[in-house]
DNA sequence: CATCCACTTTACGTTAACGTAAACTTTGAC
DNA sequence: GTCAAAGTTTACGTTAACGTAAAGTGGATG
């Protein structure tokens, strides 16, 4: 996964505590590369690609609570293989929940249960290569085992 | 994952009984592109990039067992999103074991470790994403819930 | 023999997801 | 005030993984 879906493994892991309310702490486009290892090129472009849509101060970008978030999710959906309209689709529905009509409401419903599926096929894969993988591993293992005993 | 990891499920996956020896059935391009669903093409450029080498009866290519495993691995890691690169690395080294020299199976041993760390990695992101989804999705429903009901 | 089908090579085209460079503004530190 | 650090826009460049089109080959079939 040279680029794909490697790095990205930083932010967000130990303890997100629940506020009250209002946590309202914001971020530069410098920290929020740093927290997450990608370049401000690569947020900026999420934004043009309308993932993201931080407020301005000035001509500064200011990120709140709500754009980590998404940008957590949208790397994540990376690794996982999703393309950014994929992800964009599912983001945007979700921000446009709350006054969804019902048709709109189903076909988020539906494409919930299509990404599920595929993070299904997506377990067994990485079932399978695991144990081909095993096999590897045990195969190079002996051949080590022999070539320390001949010496 | 419109491209990048969606469909290619097929072939392999129903009874795949041991035969004694010399299975030594052949396939061509064609064969194995409707197997794995996919195009000539990209079979062929699996071929440009060093993952497969069919014999040739003429001009033609032929494709053994071995060369339609290597697909199989090939796709599957592809849909676990690894590039060509990584997978051929992994794949060519296989090939190479046999004879392979203590540094060469110690590197061996080192690349399935980082690739199976990668993989652990997937399945954290594969739970989140599912704990994400099922909220997504608990929120839909009672969202068309009361639509229903204020109809 | 003509025709069709599956196959071949060569080569240019395409798309996603950024990288990189240039030129400019803003801001905190001294 | 000036200098560096971090931010901005604009725009062209790059890479992987094929797609697609053109032109030719080989064999089976009516």
């Amino acid at each position: 996964m040279s680029k794909t879906a490697s790095a990205n493994r930083a932010a967000g892991s130990s303890s997100e505590a629940r506020q009250p309310t209002a946590i309202s702490r914001t971020y530069s486009i410098g920290e929020l590369a740093k927290m997450f290892e990608v370049t401000p090129r690569t947020i900026r472009f999420y934004e043009q690609e309308g993932l993201l849509a931080p407020r301005r101060q000035g001509q500064k970008r200011i990120y709140r609570e709500k754009d980590r978030v998404r940008l957590k999710l949208t790397l994540r959906g990376k690794r996982l293989g999703f393309s950014l309209a994929e992800v964009r689709e599912v983001v945007m529905m979700y921000d446009a929940m709350p006054d969804g009509n019902a048709r709109q409401l189903k076909r988020l419903l539906e494409i919930i249960a299509g990404k599920r599926a595929e993070l299904d096929r997506q377990l067994e894969d990485i079932r399978l290569m695991r144990l081909e993988m095993d096999d590897v591993d045990r195969r190079a293992r002996d051949a080590l085992g022999q070539l320390g005993e001949k010496g």
